[in-house]
DNA sequence: CAGTATCCACGTCGATACTG
DNA sequence: CAGTATCGACGTGGATACTG
């Protein structure tokens, strides 16, 4: 009774399996620029232009494109505000804000173990 | 005397910048092969093949690309016995231990997550 | 088994121009 | 301000074949 056939209709996710569902999320949100908007976006809420300007490097083509993945994901709530000119603000949801959490600690690492990595890469280089 | 200039030859390191090598680093553990690989190897040693089969989807040459990169990086290590035929194993190091811990966070979004994206896609399709 | 080498298709991404 | 549309360069990455 461990293993009746209604409870195998639902495969446990395994992002390791190119054909699950999980996998294509993962690949979505382990995205360079995913990770730095939602990074942002989970300190405050931001207009449009003010990402652009908080992610350096970052195209406005793929600043519309990506932020458009994250709302449909239910990452982030987009809103306009009938201003002359439009105002729109992006904000973080709930979901998002327990992806960020993950995702900032990957900034972490980056920006903390930046030492170690450059060591071992002088090392690596130099056999 | 909060700001003698020596302070300031090394400005904190910011993602944000992309002129800043943490910007580089981001880049690249924000990648899918190298979540995936990181993951396994954190759970244990294991051979090429071994990886390559655990998987799915992954290339021969993302493999040993990605591998090679992350050994660079001192993530992983590298170690061929003298068998007949060559046996290699890549095991994961203290630094590629504190990696997998954040990136493992990503897998288990996605898997525990899933179902509150998809419910966030149908509704945002709808309209 | 554990790679390397080559070729090339495909998609990503940036640059540019235009709109409400 | 906040986008969309189009185009073309570039690099990623898969398929295939070969090697110690």
């Amino acid at each position: 009774m461990s293993d009746p056939a209604h409870l195998l209709q639902a495969p446990s996710p395994n992002v390791f399996d190119s054909a699950c569902p999980t996998r294509a999320i993962l690949d979505r949100i382990a995205d360079k620029w995913t990770v730095l908007l939602l990074i942002l976006l989970a300190r405050r809420t931001m207009r449009f232009n003010e990402l652009r300007r908080g992610v350096d490097g970052l195209s406005q083509k793929m600043l519309s494109q990506t932020l458009k993945s994250l709302e449909r994901d239910g990452l982030v709530t987009r809103t306009a505000y009938p201003t002359v000119p439009v105002t729109v603000e992006y904000a973080i949801t709930p979901l998002g804000i327990d992806l960020a959490a993950a995702l900032d600690g990957l900034r972490r690492f980056a920006e903390d173990r930046l030492p170690d990595i450059e060591n071992a890469r002088a090392r690596f280089d130099a056999t």
